[in-house]
DNA sequence: AAAACTGCAACTACATTGGTTACAGTTAGG
DNA sequence: CCTAACTGTAACCAATGTAGTTGCAGTTTT
């Protein structure tokens, strides 16, 4: 458990690229070329984000993925929400000792005190939209190839 | 990579307990009891906690474990930075294509996302010592006892 | 009918974690 | 000086979750 999985980091990647093509669609398969990764992974990923509302998919010939939501609309946070599940700290894998003074309080303190923390990631992420995002990749791209 | 893990937990509540006995010291069988756990697992993570400079240890005969801080001068994010480590977010895993727009420019923007999220975390982790969890397991302790 | 998609189940390889056993080294006390 | 009670570590196991892949059924357009 060395952290959270990659999941976040190609959702915001693909939310980028969909929100790079304005109303337009792109294939599983067109994503993970940019990934070099693979159709199934994105198909994988992007279904959470279709759950959670933030793309839609058409299935069959021409199909493909678009935005469900503009990008000004879609925090980093709603993509981390939609592809990460349950709680960043793990808690005593055991129930600790009712016989401790310690032990038999600590637990829900400690609750408080990951959920706190968790929370404050969770709006840091939630103060970066797509859009911001999308600006920024576009802004970095014209400074390199001006150089 | 369902996030972190239990080590944040282990540590802060082994860091509890040695406050708990002021100066005094405890063995890693008495720390494993009340975690309902192992001693060596419990050696382990409190040889983070050593190595950054939390507690100090004896060897042989009525050695064990000891604070090397006071409580109120060890935070919950002395404990996290001492047992887990690197970054909490997973990155690409593999470089994304150099022929996307997107691809070549996200990777340095979403780590600075990412590593000011995990700021956020920590910052609000710092915010709680050892000392006021403490202090807020004994009221809970005589809250629980008075009914 | 064929081509180009999504959706999904199943499987592999791999890393990490929690847990355990075993044992060497250290110290205090009788 | 010998033994009991500790720490320090290495080695190993089972369980879990992830990334990656293959295969195939279903859907839609041409």
């Amino acid at each position: 458990m060395a952290g959270l999985s990659s999941r976040s980091a190609v959702a915001i990647h693909a939310l980028a690229m969909l929100a790079h093509r304005r109303g337009g669609s792109l294939t599983s398969a067109e994503i993970a070329d940019s990934l070099e990764s693979n159709p199934v992974l994105v198909r994988r990923i992007l279904g959470r984000l279709r759950d959670a509302d933030l793309v839609w998919s058409t299935e069959g010939r021409g199909g493909g993925w678009s935005l469900a939501r503009a990008p000004r609309d879609i925090t980093l946070h709603d993509a981390y929400a939609a592809v990460e599940e349950g709680q960043i700290f793990s808690r005593h894998t055991h129930p600790p000792s009712g016989a401790c003074e310690v032990g038999r309080n600590i637990g829900d303190l400690l609750d408080v005190e990951f959920q706190s923390a968790e929370r404050a990631l969770e709006e840091q992420l939630g103060r970066t939209t797509i859009a911001d995002l999308l600006q920024r990749i576009l802004a970095s791209d014209n400074e390199a190839k001006s150089h």
